[in-house]
RNA sequence: CGCGGGGUGGAGCAGCCCGGUAGCUCGCGAGGCUCAUAACCUCGAGGUCACAGGUUCGAAUCCUGUCCCCGCAA
């Protein structure tokens, strides 16, 4: 259901060139994504037989005065195949439309892309948009769902491909791949591996659009929840939570905002550190949460709402990130003192 | 020219404001103690104090410039 439309304008492609041909026409595509989970989708279909017409991608800014922003690796991709690069500041412009309807394309491919397309722009395309999102639909919609599946201590995630409706992230599912969740794996990790889990599954759902046999599934909206933006508020360490909560909260929040503290020395100004690794001890304890409960021998264990967490790295403001170790040589940490907000 | 912190033996830091022969916690080497040890004791090696210039009798410390790292902000 959903994709009568679809299924038609399919076909119509395929009898274009060769009505009988078990082949259908390449389609042409245009693929818009910014950071690095959309990467492997952009290789593969670089790489399959469709037409990539262009990229567009978020415009780069530079992030220090004086400093080049980093290339954004989708950037770098199209640059390298010699492909025409769009960044309009909106895309919902009259403007990029006319851009994007120049190019022709039958279909948008869209991976955390960081623009919300209008129900006018996705109509450029013949065949409207197709998007990978990094969880199981309807679950986690939004911005960040990879984070807050992790932040959420979930076990299982995974990729939907969904046919792009005006509704963020709500339109019907086309194809889905699940995947467990290792216990240490951090959003970087996760996110690399299910970019990886995606990719192949959209040169599919491609290639069954060229020919006309897509099928979809409508999402239970019953079941739906949201994944909002990150904002840098979400990295603080809220001491009353559970050491299994905060540890799963350093593990959701990289590479940004990360997640972080204040070591509130005597006679100091409060040192702001962010978490590295971390690891929730079999142990408990009375002291109140905050409490500095070890700070000897290269451990450092802090007492949490619920359980102890053994900082295994951390990163004080204005250095590198060092082990517990290194970080006690210089700093002296005495057990009784607290971590918290200033 | 967005704001701020920092570059001191292999690691992490102090010393800098109030210039005067380099210190702490570790690591490393040798020896000792011990049934034994990542524990403890003693001794020791190892430093262009980021780089360049300036002020000074004398600069890690003051002044100027350069390079690099990081936090915030986007």
């Amino acid at each position: 259901m959903g994709n009568a439309e679809w299924g038609m304008d399919a076909d119509r492609a395929a009898s274009d060139s060769s009505p009988q041909s078990p082949v259908p026409s390449p389609l042409r595509l245009v693929v818009m994504g910014t950071g690095p989970f959309a990467v492997p989708m952009f290789r593969g279909l670089l790489a399959g037989r469709h037409r990539v017409l262009a990229l567009v991608t978020r415009l780069a800014r530079s992030s220090r005065a004086g400093v080049k922003p980093p290339p954004s690796p989708m950037r770098a991709v199209a640059e390298g195949h010699g492909l025409p690069v769009l960044d309009p500041e909106s895309i919902n412009t009259p403007v990029a439309r006319e851009a994007l309807a120049a190019l022709a394309p039958d279909l948008f491919v869209v991976a955390d892309y960081g623009q919300i397309l209008s129900p006018e722009t996705l109509a450029v395309a013949r065949l409207g948009g197709i998007n990978l999102h990094g969880s199981i639909l309807p679950k986690y919609r939004g911005a960040a769902p990879i984070n807050w599946a992790l932040y959420h201590g979930d076990t299982e995630t995974g990729v939907t491909v969904i046919h792009m409706t005006p509704r963020v992230d709500a339109g019907p599912i086309v194809a889905i791949a699940r995947t467990p969740i290792d216990p240490e794996e951090d959003a970087v990790a996760l996110e690399q591996r299910l970019a990886q889990l995606g990719a192949p599954l959209v040169s599919q759902v491609v290639d069954q659009l060229a020919a006309g046999q897509v099928e979809s599934l409508p999402q239970d909206a019953s079941q739906a929840c949201g994944a909002r933006r990150l904002r840098k508020t979400d990295g603080e360490i809220d001491w009353s939570r559970s050491a299994p909560e905060i540890k799963n909260q350093v593990r959701a929040l990289e590479p940004w905002p990360r997640t972080s503290t204040h070591w509130l020395r005597q006679h100091a100004t409060p040192l702001r550190v962010i978490l590295g690794h971390v690891t929730v001890e079999a142990r408990t304890s009375d002291s109140p949460p905050g409490t500095v409960v070890a700070a000897s021998s290269g451990r450092l264990v802090i007492a949490t709402g619920t359980g102890l967490l053994a900082i295994d790295q951390l990163q004080p403001a204005g250095k590198r990130m060092m082990s517990a170790g290194e970080f006690l040589n210089g700093h002296p940490v005495a057990t009784g003192e607290r971590f918290g907000s200033p």
